[in-house]
DNA sequence: CGACTCATTGAACAGGTGTTTAATGTATTG
DNA sequence: CAATACATTAAACACCTGTTCAATGAGTCG
């Protein structure tokens, strides 16, 4: 039956890359050829006639993943500046965001990838705001994209490290609503009223960097 | 000759135990014990037979680290609010702090160890900030230096999973002060100025959980 | 139908891992 | 000096890894 291919379910291919995006997920990278082939009931030989490698595999992964950020809905993740409560709200998505996770721990290029995406999406939403008076200017906003980025991005990345080792969804979703908790407040009040009671160390440091010394 | 053992250099043990923590600082802890041995000029049969396994061999290393880190100067590490050049201060321990990255991206219990220690050093040194008046107080002091600490931890362990694969120490050091350069305008600016333009959201959030209880 | 292509399997392979074991040398002790 | 304990090595072991290979099966095309 042409059925069988199309319509039972996905093409194996596509089982396989799905499987392996759920485990590497859960266990991250170095999980066996033969787990992600259980998962997908089929054999390990079969996975690398597919994909030609473990490598190839990954690829494959990487490739599908940041095919599903870029295509649509993923946009959300980083429409809101606290990266933690973003990824416990897009609840079909949390396959993507432990992969996506999985990824900058092992530090492949999706990492980088992902990682530089969301900075590009945070500055245009702190843009945004920058023009609707709610956030204040800066004077490097794409710095400042990145650093905000990058801050809950190893927030996130430090917690998996520390507390998850293999990461079962469930528990990586209400593990994200505890963090959020936890961080919210602090974060409130940093970004409203700072942390420094006078300005002269940012008002000493811009005169030093504006001031060329000798070139 | 008795001076072999203990003045001509370190013990045998102690040898390993110093070159499985530059390595496993280097490699992660996913290197083998042959290269480990290999460092220290001996075998690996040699190494299990002085720690009892690879575990062992982490254990050690591990409460060797701990100790170094209780014993002295290593609180230097926490005492600025940068966690970034923090360790770019202390060229001798250099290793210490890569080995003790790699706990954390490895997620054992001297990673949580260590950032439960340096939060406790944050809240400590933010306490004194704000007793001498230059950094502002807070509303759940522990909360908020956690929540300094993980975010600069985390920052510091993102870049090693995206851009370290094997890290040099050299390099590291190298390239942990690129990293200051580039945090410093934005950190500064967070720090002084906030963030939001407005108080409501942090006003309404302390309202909402102080709710119930609160008359 | 026959030939051909592709998916799929199970077994085998080569290489790496941590660990074990027997042997050898080298101190320290009785 | 002889005996004993320990440090150390090289080789072997069992296991797990990604990958290869030959065989089997089922679907497609001429």
């Amino acid at each position: 039956m042409r059925s069988t291919r199309q319509a039972d379910d996905l093409s194996t291919a596509a089982r396989i890359r799905d499987a392996a995006i759920v485990r590497f997920g859960r266990d991250g990278f170095g999980a066996g050829l033969r787990a992600v082939a259980a998962d997908a009931g089929v054999t390990a030989g079969l996975v690398v006639h597919h994909f030609g490698s473990k490598d190839g595999l990954r690829a494959a992964c990487d490739a599908h993943v940041l095919g599903v950020i870029r295509s649509e809905k993923l946009k959300v993740t980083t429409r809101s500046l606290n990266a933690i409560t973003q990824l416990a709200d897009v609840e079909q998505y949390a396959p993507y965001a432990l992969y996506s996770l999985r990824s900058m721990q092992a530090g492949g290029e999706l990492g980088r990838q992902f990682v530089d995406r969301m900075a590009e999406d945070a500055l245009e939403y702190l843009e945004v705001g920058v023009q609707a008076g709610t956030i204040k200017p800066s004077r490097d906003p794409v710095a400042r994209a990145r650093y905000l980025t990058y801050h809950y991005t190893g927030y996130l990345l430090l917690w998996m490290s520390l507390y998850g080792g293999p990461v079962e969804i469930e528990q990586f979703r209400t593990e994200l609503r505890r963090l959020a908790d936890e961080v919210t407040l602090p974060a409130l009040e940093l970004f409203t009223d700072g942390l420094l009671t006078d300005r002269t160390m940012l008002d000493d440091y811009v005169e030093y960097v504006n001031a060329p010394p000798k070139p």
